[in-house]
DNA sequence: ACGTTGACCTTCG
DNA sequence: TCGAAGGCCAACG
């Protein structure tokens, strides 16, 4: 059982476990996952994960509470629209802070 | 084997 | 509030 793939599944686990309405960071996704220091492979995990897939990966931002996508970019409006379908309030382009999900 | 890259984070000024 | 700088670590070419 290699920990890398066991990495991928509990951040699965993890971002599923998101309420709806709130948002979590890499870095708090990480950690919950027990890789405190694997922000950046989140986001590797992402980027791969099919794009019919259930996994509610909007739902995750930077720590800053933006998206981490170009502002002008597709995908930033999608992902944008997809959260304030959920409820996530944003002020200009940051999250609101209260609306991360608290640990 | 090695430098570069990236859907990141934190500290500092 | 904002940007630069350093830290981080697996994946890639």
């Amino acid at each position: 059982m290699a920990v890398d793939d066991n990495f991928r599944e509990i951040v699965w686990t993890v971002i599923m476990s998101i309420p709806p309405g709130k948002v979590m960071s890499y870095g708090q996704v990480a950690r919950l996952a027990g890789y405190p220091s694997h922000a950046r492979m989140v986001g590797g995990i992402l980027k791969k994960l099919p794009a019919k897939s259930k996994i509610p990966w909007y739902r995750v931002v930077n720590a800053q509470g933006k998206i981490s996508f170009p502002v002008d970019s597709a995908a930033y409006l999608r992902q944008r629209q997809q959260l304030e379908d959920d409820g996530v309030a944003f002020r200009g382009d940051k999250i609101l802070p209260a609306m991360f999900v608290d640990y």
